[in-house]
RNA sequence: GGGCGAAUACCCAAGCGGCCAACGGGGUCAGACUGUAAAUCUGAUGGCUCAGCCUUCGCAGGUUCGAAUCCUGCUUCGCCCA
């Protein structure tokens, strides 16, 4: 194995991270590692418990690759024990227990979706089940033993919720033990993971400590905030771009980015150098177009990032229509006039235009509603045989074929 | 174990016998404006065969001509004492 010298290496790991304790003591065992040939134990956990993943994900998922690309073993550790306890950092939110099919089926979907970013043909892939189902309710009092309250109280989320007076569940006070035990299982070099993990990879590498092991370096990327631009982009806040969405999808939505966040997304996303980068941000439009074809050919191919944004003109400058028009024929259950049409309304709740006829006379009204180009806002039009092309806001749209 | 308080539409939050499909804010959606976005302004925001009708205010009953508002039981959550 050949790696590229140590401080082309380091340019390429520092890109983007937070904290990384410790550089120097990465330094090192990448020289040690370039000496003799071995690669560094990359270890990162994924809960399987929600199934889609967004650019947000991706970030950690590209420090992966970044690592992968000179060389090193990627691990990817499946926390199928661990979901099942459900990570308490951030909301304290209760999670689903989640069965065993459910997370098998789950790690199935994530393995396809973190395909787009990582060579997954090319990674460890190890499950925390195969050390932590196995073990007795006093293996898990003698995991505990190893770390006090006082200590886990310095995590900065049990800090505020301590103060608070908000609750902490003991058992909440496990999840790090567990995680930071998965890095002796794996002996890992390095665990990466968002700034909100910071404190469970410090545990793992005073776990390691005391094992006698080499303890691992700590590697953290930012949590990049969602397209309202101050909210963690997350699929509930409905402010992601999505992994899996098509090449238009994730272009419009990738212009939807507040100028404020242009720079982060491009460092985090992309892979544009950081002088380009300065030189984009200049034009914050052309930036911004820039980014959207950055991200989409990464998962789409160029191609589709150059149709995508072709699209996009159409759509937005000349108010013209997508290319993926949908089409809708009313079915029986469609409620018809007399003369045999179907009212607006009716159409557009019955062709999921709109979520309700309720909704689709307030838009109507609201002169929200185009049909073939022009502004209908009679709620009483109705439309027979023939075809329309009927337009809801800019977004959607979709082609009637009313027989 | 004992005491107290709360449950309202997507979220927060008013309302405390009729004027309530329910104030206000957030969010969301649409429109205007901007070559993007942001900001700003306007409107909308339970459903329907829509100038009217129907179903909502934790759940189940009850009182009343009439309840989100009063009573009873239940459920859930929070706080306090032990």
């Amino acid at each position: 194995m050949q790696f590229p010298p140590v401080e082309e290496q380091l340019a390429v790991i520092r890109r983007g991270v937070v904290d990384l304790v410790d550089e120097r003591d990465l330094k090192q065992r990448l020289e040690k590692s370039r000496e003799t040939g071995t690669p560094l134990r990359v270890k990162f956990g994924i809960d399987p418990s929600s199934p889609d993943i967004h650019l947000g994900h991706t970030v950690p998922l590209r420090k992966l690759r970044d690592f992968q690309r000179l060389g090193h073993t990627v691990i990817v550790l499946w926390g199928t024990a661990t979901a099942m306890v459900g990570d308490p950092t951030g909301r304290n939110k209760t999670r689903p227990a989640l069965t065993r099919e459910q997370v098998e089926a789950n790690k199935q979907t994530y393995r396809d979706q973190i395909g787009a970013v990582l060579d997954v043909d090319n990674i460890e892939e190890r499950e925390n089940g195969e050390w932590f189902l196995g073990q007795s309710f006093m293996d898990c009092v003698g995991l505990a033993s190893r770390y006090t309250v006082a200590r886990m109280l310095e995590r900065d989320d049990f800090t505020k919720r301590y103060r608070g007076g908000l609750p902490i569940s003991v058992h909440e006070f496990l999840y790090p033990l567990l995680q930071g035990w998965d890095s002796v299982e794996l002996r890992s070099d390095v665990e990466i993971g968002g700034t909100d993990q910071l404190f469970n990879l410090l545990v793992g590498r005073d776990l390691q400590g005391q094992e006698g092991q080499v303890p691992q370096i700590c590697l953290t990327m930012p949590l990049i905030e969602g397209l309202d631009g101050t909210q963690k982009m997350s699929k509930s806040l409905g402010n992601y771009v999505g992994v899996a969405e098509s090449a238009s999808q994730q272009f419009q939505k990738l212009m939807k980015t507040p100028n404020e966040l242009l720079e982060k997304y491009f460092t985090l996303l992309t892979d544009v150098a950081a002088e380009r980068i300065a030189d984009l941000l200049a034009n914050p439009l052309e930036a911004k177009f820039a980014l959207a074809a950055a991200v989409v050919s990464g998962y789409h191919g160029d191609d589709a990032a150059l149709a995508a944004r072709a699209e996009y003109d159409r759509v937005h400058k000349e108010g013209g229509v997508p290319d993926d028009l949908p089409e809708w024929r009313p079915g029986p259950d469609v409620r018809r006039t007399e003369a045999g049409a179907v009212a607006l309304p009716t159409g557009l709740a019955a062709s999921k235009l709109c979520a309700s006829t309720s909704e689709a006379r307030r838009l109507i009204q609201g002169r929200g509603v185009r049909v073939d180009g022009a502004v209908v806002d009679d709620v009483k039009a109705e439309f027979g045989t023939g075809e329309y092309v009927v337009q809801v806001g800019k977004r959607k749209a979709a082609r009637w074929v009313i027989g």
